[in-house]
DNA sequence: TATTAAGTTCTGCAATAAAAGAACTAAAAA
DNA sequence: TTTTTAGTTCTTTTATTGCAGAACTTAATA
């Protein structure tokens, strides 16, 4: 049986482990509750209070959340209010491509350095030759194992 | 034909790409440094000359990017200074393997959340449910892939 | 048309992190 | 053995970022 305690430590987790990827705890913290929370759907005045957070920083981090597409708004005509879900139409496979294109941006930067180099043949442009040999490889083979899940995920 | 000014600008363009994955500035000024030299090892003193920095800057920074494996240190006997070249031993399976380190804690914070849920059916959970779904699969799968790459290395 | 409600955006402050500077350590050279 | 060299570690300064509070916007309601 889970507590309250149990919760909120589980929130203050989730804000930890975000921040380690970037975002911020606040972030974090919202979408920790929003996994935890028995309502499917909560307010942004519920967020404020839960979290014990200003509106200002609860509207800067759901949107920061919504664009990472964890989660979404919600509304409901006749109510101004809007809510926060966890988002089922995200695409973790979507989420991978993200990474996939970041890789894109290093393989380039190794390229432009080797580029920049004068003699092509030397120890440094051989480690950044392997650099992009791998990076070319990876770059081509992800999307391949994505596309796995995707087959995966029909025969199911 | 790549000027002085080119490689100062792919210094700084290095420092700025690898703040984004949570490095300093200067970390990645090193990383950047070392990939357009023309000298295949540089001195901790040069690096504060180029870069302009503090010792104590370069120093922790050095350390830093040591321990990411890109660069290494390189000493010679005789010689008291210590030079740092891009790590030829740097094995980029290995920087994938740590991702893959990364994506299960995600997925333990996952199955931690659903255990906190009361209702083990509703929408929270079965979003939880693929979440850890699919982790579980790309945790399998990767490594996989990463075997891939050390075959078709052997193979050329 | 004035008022309330629900958020957003802007400004300023507090906490954190990066870099500098100073003090220190270890080893080599004088 | 004392001085210099090379770098590390500790402390202070500077820059950045996250958050709060206030002012503002938009739309609904009185």
């Amino acid at each position: 049986m889970s507590t309250i305690n149990d919760r909120s430590a589980y929130i203050e987790e989730t804000g930890l482990l975000f921040e380690t990827f970037g975002m911020t705890r606040m972030a974090g913290r919202i979408l920790g509750y929003l996994m935890v929370t028995d309502k499917e759907m909560v307010s942004f005045d519920e967020l404020t209070q839960v979290l014990q957070a200003s509106k200002s920083s609860i509207s800067t981090n759901v949107k920061a959340m919504t664009q990472t597409k964890f989660i979404k708004p919600v509304t409901i005509p006749g109510d101004r209010k809007t809510y926060y879900m966890l988002s089922d139409d995200i695409s973790w496979v979507e989420l991978f491509h993200q990474r996939t294109e970041q890789l894109k941006y290093l393989k380039a930067l190794y390229k432009k350095g080797l580029n920049l180099r004068s003699n092509k043949k030397d120890k440094s442009s051989v480690w950044l030759e392997n650099a992009i040999e791998f990076y070319d490889w990876i770059i081509e083979e992800f999307p391949e194992v994505l596309k796995k899940w995707d087959l995966y995920k029909k025969n199911k």
